[in-house]
DNA sequence: AACACGGGGAC
DNA sequence: GTCCCAGTGTT
């Protein structure tokens, strides 16, 4: 028995009822792909009930006012889905005549319906020959194959695209497209799949070969690392010492307090016998630790960040290596307490050479 | 190709 | 905490 057929017949008897798979609308079906794009069902359910109540047809949707839109998807996140159904509500009125497109090559032409979402409407609708290829699918066919091209790759992508579309039963795209889905949802979730009571034993190859378990791969995205900043409040008579950033690096010519970097977390003690610290100051250094530690998050990196006073005079080695010094000046006692205290509570450490003038 | 965009559930 | 979810648009 072919992949697909053994497929259905899981489907007939395992897979779920789905409210939107009992039309082939293509305005309701089209109203819950978009509400289930990146979204779980049961998320999503009550969100196209009420969707479904409060615009009947793509008419009512397009006359509606963009904030009542926005206020039925209150809670769902990814807001430009919301925005972009009304765009493309408004674009069936005038460029469809009213009637919602059920062809792939018409749907994704409209607003937020991107490949999926147009396969999944023109299957669903009008049975079109489109598979669908989304997180469920990459999933059951890597590990149906064996395929550890990772599926965010532009190769893997085009790879998997083809793959599915090769897969898909042209008799049935529509019931097919379900299933693989549900399958995908239901029997080789991500994690802890239903291996032990799976159809597909047999011609599974991540079972066969036992890496199911890493499958399907993804680029990791950049990964984002830690770094360890710590930062040293250091008062020179009616003075804070600040130092500025160089180039090739995150905040660059903002000033900050002067600070080492560790590759991992620091306990004090630790930290007052890294190589860096020693260079600058002498044993005898008193660090007081001020605040909590901030995590301070970028696009590719994590930063913690500690605040340590120091409490003795002359606690700085004046030769070895330095600090680009700069001393903030202009500020009385009170002032400089409300800097430091700002500093530490709106995780505004950095400052601009503009503030420190 | 890399990123932004969100909230929630599973582990 | 991490990963993922019936992905798409932008740069």
């Amino acid at each position: 028995m072919s992949f697909a057929v053994k497929l259905i017949s899981w489907y007939r008897e395992k897979g779920r009822d789905l409210p939107w798979r009992a039309t082939h609308d293509a305005y309701i079906i089209w109203l819950s792909e978009i509400i289930l794009q990146q979204t779980r069902v049961e998320q999503g359910m009550p969100y196209f009930h009420r969707f479904v109540e409060a615009f009947p047809m793509v008419t009512k949707f397009a006359e509606a006012n963009e904030e009542d839109i926005l206020r039925l998807w209150q809670g769902l996140g990814y807001y430009s889905r919301a925005r972009n159904m009304h765009k493309a509500a408004k674009m069936v009125v005038n460029d469809f005549q009213g009637i919602f497109p059920n062809t792939y090559e018409e749907a994704i032409r409209l607003p937020g319906v991107g490949e999926y979402t147009a396969a999944a409407i023109a299957s669903f609708a009008s049975n079109e020959a489109k598979a669908v290829v989304d997180g469920n699918v990459y999933r059951v066919l890597a590990r149906y194959f064996g395929i550890k091209e990772p599926i965010n790759s532009g190769h893997g992508k085009k790879m998997f695209a083809e793959i599915a579309q090769e897969m898909l039963d042209g008799e049935n795209p529509g019931i097919y497209n379900q299933a693989i889905m549900d399958f995908g949802a239901l029997q080789c979730k991500p994690k802890n799949p239903l291996c032990a009571d799976c159809i597909f034993q047999m011609e599974c190859v991540a079972f066969q070969e036992r890496f199911v378990d890493v499958l399907p791969v993804k680029l990791k995205g950049k990964g984002s690392r830690n770094r360890y900043f710590h930062y040293f409040i250091i008062m020179e008579d009616e003075q804070i010492l600040m130092s500025k950033r160089g180039l090739g690096d995150v905040w660059t010519n903002l000033y900050e307090f002067p600070m080492i970097e560790t590759a991992e977390d620091r306990s004090k003690l630790d930290l007052m016998t890294e190589a860096d610290f020693t260079e600058y100051f002498e044993e005898d250094t008193v660090l007081t630790i001020v605040g909590k530690q901030i995590k301070h998050v970028l696009s590719h990196q994590n930063i913690y960040a500690r605040f340590y006073v120091v409490g003795n005079p002359h606690a700085l080695k004046k030769k070895k290596k330095s600090w680009n010094y700069h001393y903030y000046e202009k500020i009385d006692k009170l002032a400089k307490h409300k800097l430091i205290f700002s500093f530490l509570e709106k995780n505004e450490h950095l400052i601009s050479a503009k503030q420190l003038e």
